[in-house]
DNA sequence: CTGTTTGTTAAGCATATACTTAAGTATCGC
DNA sequence: GCGATACTTAAGTATATGCTTAACAAACAG
């Protein structure tokens, strides 16, 4: 099994190439198939199908194929796990600034 | 000059690695020593410097040497360009869902 | 059945990443 | 000044990443 940790390591891996963000935009747009994804890059599309093999590696998209079209889109619930780490951060900063504040007001005060 | 996909690569590169978000959640709780950074961590201090110098050159960390001590904190306008993208992303998402909605009323109307 | 579309697999290669150890530099405390 | 502290620099190494081309497979269209 894959823990949170690992999780977050190949979801913020995934969105660390511009090629892999700009597929994700796409599909941000509605699901597309792995050759739509393709034409706007200016690489092989074996070099395609290994980008999306990352992004599907790190749960941020999914995909199923029919016939022989293999038809991919976001999971939208794995992104917020990237986002939620972030907005963690900057949580424990703000309580962080809150304590400052109020230890600041004392001061002044007493 | 750095683009702002390049920021972007640079950014979520460097969330990537366990260690460097370890780093990251340590100073979301106040600035930091580089041996404080060092401390719950297995490896070599140099090691903890390398990690340190992809966090600067993504701008999610900033550092000043006093005397012999560099102190760290995070730079949360930075952090904030990284969460822009995930919520444009889920931005576009939701507009979609939002015209296929007044799509699919239309046709019950209609 | 045959050719075209759509994707997959395999192998190879150049560069980048994540460490290591060893050796150096610059304070600081006495 | 002198030893300890807090990094810093350099060099080396093993593995991972991001491509490539070539060859293959499956499905649909005529």
């Amino acid at each position: 099994m894959l823990n949170k940790q690992d999780k977050l390591d190949l979801m913020f891996q995934a969105l660390a190439d511009p090629s892999r963000r700009s597929m994700i935009e796409r599909l941000s747009k509605g699901p597309a198939s792995v050759s739509e994804l393709a034409k706007p890059l200016t690489m092989s599309l074996p070099a395609v199908v290994q980008h999306l093999q990352v992004l599907e590696a790190s749960g941020l998209v999914r995909s199923e194929k029919v016939g022989r079209v293999r038809t991919c889109r976001v999971d939208w619930v794995a992104l917020q796990t990237a986002e939620d780490w972030m907005m963690d951060r900057r949580r424990t900063w703000e309580l962080r600034l809150d304590r400052l504040g109020d230890f600041l007001a004392d001061q002044t005060k007493g």
